[in-house]
DNA sequence: GTCTATATGATGATAGAC
DNA sequence: GTCTATCATCATATAGAC
């Protein structure tokens, strides 16, 4: 669900639509998804600020003026390659179905799951990245952990915000030694190996 | 101690030194420091790539060849304006004199002061906000978390490698949250509250 | 020690030909 | 849709005058 591609009525190859008359140009259909892709990997790879549009360009085997083409601008690649991999309006939910005294697991094996799916990791990587040197990237992740995060979590349990916030940061601060700084050992570690770490702490902030 | 200027020798104003004839030029005491002070802001501020030369002698109104001229390029300024905020030989001992029982306090309540002030905070944030986007950066903190800090906590105790690196993430997250995504109400959370919040949770990886 | 001048190259964006 | 050409900026780094 919310895959990196495939948005509905832009995959593929237009079907049986034929000429349809005015309005609809049958375009957009291929190169466009090459763009993106590529600028998710390089988004996630070196941040906003650090991947060019001639970057994204090269890598996509595209000349860079079509991206401006496309997209507008370096911010429009950027909004429209962040489209997001991951809903917490569909994670939470299923989060919150478990049993109160499994929290801690269900929690830390789903975003880990997320994180362990190159797919869905590239663009929370690229924001994250991009968060820590752009403000206006920085502004963008708040928004999103603020209401889509820790408001939904917070008006479905009676879990206080710091706590909700620790929680976040604790998967957060892992993620960052584990894919960017690649710590060892725990950069090697199983995903279970690091649910049954996580799994207490996050018990403790949520129980 | 280790504090952000001041290394010995090196600043005021050469004191009741004389004449000392050929091999030490009396030079280097201002203007080299005020390079360092701006580095260290921009580094922090902006990351390794996104602070330039430039903007640094600008900050330090100064040209931008004498930068050049004192640290010879952009990774010379770097590592001399990281030189060490905190060194981990002197607060981990500290840190592991406290009784066993409240060494989860004793951590949180050192690491959180670190981050408090912004002088020692300047640099940790500076390598940090770097190695999320720069390789040689990442390399850096890798090797200084490694040996500086894992490798010396865990040659001090029986706490295993990935407890210590879970309970690095957990400050780092929390401080990323606090100090560059300033998420409310952590952001604006007294240093008792946060102790509070994460000691337990630092206690059980330690404990 | 401090500066000007310059070499060299990348960036985001735009205008416009085909 | 795709491209060339170009603008205006900015970057790191160097050589060398004073």
């Amino acid at each position: 669900m919310t895959s990196t591609r495939g948005n509905p009525g832009t995959d593929g190859t237009d079907g049986a639509r034929g000429a349809r008359g005015p309005g609809r140009r049958p375009g957009r259909t291929e190169t466009r998804e090459a763009i993106l892709a590529a600028a998710r990997e390089l988004f996630a790879e070196k941040g906003y600020d650090g991947a060019s549009l001639r970057a994204i360009a090269r890598s996509a085997a595209v000349d860079p003026a079509l991206v401006h083409h496309f997209f507008g601008s370096k911010e429009g690649v950027f909004i429209e390659a962040m489209r997001f991999p991951v809903d917490p309006a569909v994670l939470l939910p299923r989060i919150m179905a478990a049993p109160r005294e499994r929290l801690g697991e269900t929690m830390a094996r789903t975003f880990l799951g997320v994180w362990q799916d190159p797919d869905r990791r590239a663009p929370i990587l690229a924001m994250l990245r991009s968060a820590m040197t752009n403000e206006r990237a920085a502004a963008l992740m708040r928004e999103f952990l603020t209401s889509a995060l820790f408001a939904r979590a917070g008006a479905a349990t009676d879990v206080p915000r710091l706590r909700l916030q620790a929680a976040a940061g604790q998967m957060i601060g892992l993620v960052i030694l584990r894919y960017v700084l690649r710590v060892e050992p725990l950069a090697s570690a199983s995903e279970d190996e690091m649910v049954e770490l996580v799994a207490p702490v996050l018990q403790n902030y949520l129980g």
